[in-house]
DNA sequence: CAGCATCCGCCACGATACTG
DNA sequence: CAGTATCGTGGCGGATGCTG
């Protein structure tokens, strides 16, 4: 009735390899699932970036985070850091090959995501207020 | 030259409504970051299953965040949960319409997960050599 | 401008023990 | 079997101050 080709693939790979750390399912979303990393790959979706500029484009995050979470995208090799020697020196940041492939995955859930959020806080308020009404 | 459909919603959404919390990818992305949401919608996929079979399923997690991650799935109105009055009793977890809707745009992220795990990995390898060597 | 260093609160998560 | 209750911990993330 429901696609099982999802938990066909997660039960195949946990049969042989044993080590439930390096699942991929778990070792990329994992990344994605931290507080920024997706928003400033949506951001970069729309083309280079400067540090100031992302800055502004997430007014609430802070420059510790915005700085490290830039670094772990680097270090997955989904965005390129490129500095310009100028004075004062600037930084642009944009996605490699790799990190525009992921948009293509990316843009159905962000699209699933737009489309079910009422729903999704519908859902969350009646069960609040059952639980309410339970106690 | 990319895709910039996701970047322009999210300045389209950030233009009008001015609640950063309020942002449908965050509110919904970060609810599937958690560490173990995606993967139980992911075996859920394949069936209803009782609580003590997503424990053997998911060999690692503790019943603790079963039970919890479990109860913010049931209470977004992902899953659905029926308890059946036997002795002992026994509770069966399912997709609600809600949840199996967010498979589809999930397998081909999961797709992309682990079609591009190697390159991650081999990235995060490089990048971590470079930086040893820089040091 | 684009950061790094430091301090710190909080909460996600795990381990353990107990219940209907 | 399917949970609750309690306690302890690591690290994510924020705030602030300083540098090349």
């Amino acid at each position: 009735m429901a696609d099982e080709s999802l938990s066909e693939r997660y039960r195949a790979w946990q049969a042989e390899g044993l080590d439930p750390g390096g699942c991929p399912v778990r070792d990329v979303l994992d990344q994605l699932g931290d507080k920024w990393s997706t928003l400033i790959v949506i951001i970069l979706a729309g083309g280079a970036h400067r540090f100031s500029a992302l800055r502004r484009a997430i007014p609430d995050i802070s420059q510790r985070m915005l700085t490290q979470s830039l670094r772990d995208l680097e270090r997955d090799g989904l965005v390129l850091r490129t500095v310009f020697p100028t004075k004062p020196p600037s930084v642009e940041y944009r996605l490699s090959e790799l990190g525009r492939s992921l948009l293509e995955p990316l843009a159905p859930l962000v699209g699933w995501a737009e489309a079910n959020h009422g729903a999704i806080r519908a859902a969350r308020a009646r069960y609040d207020r059952e639980q309410q009404a339970a106690e």
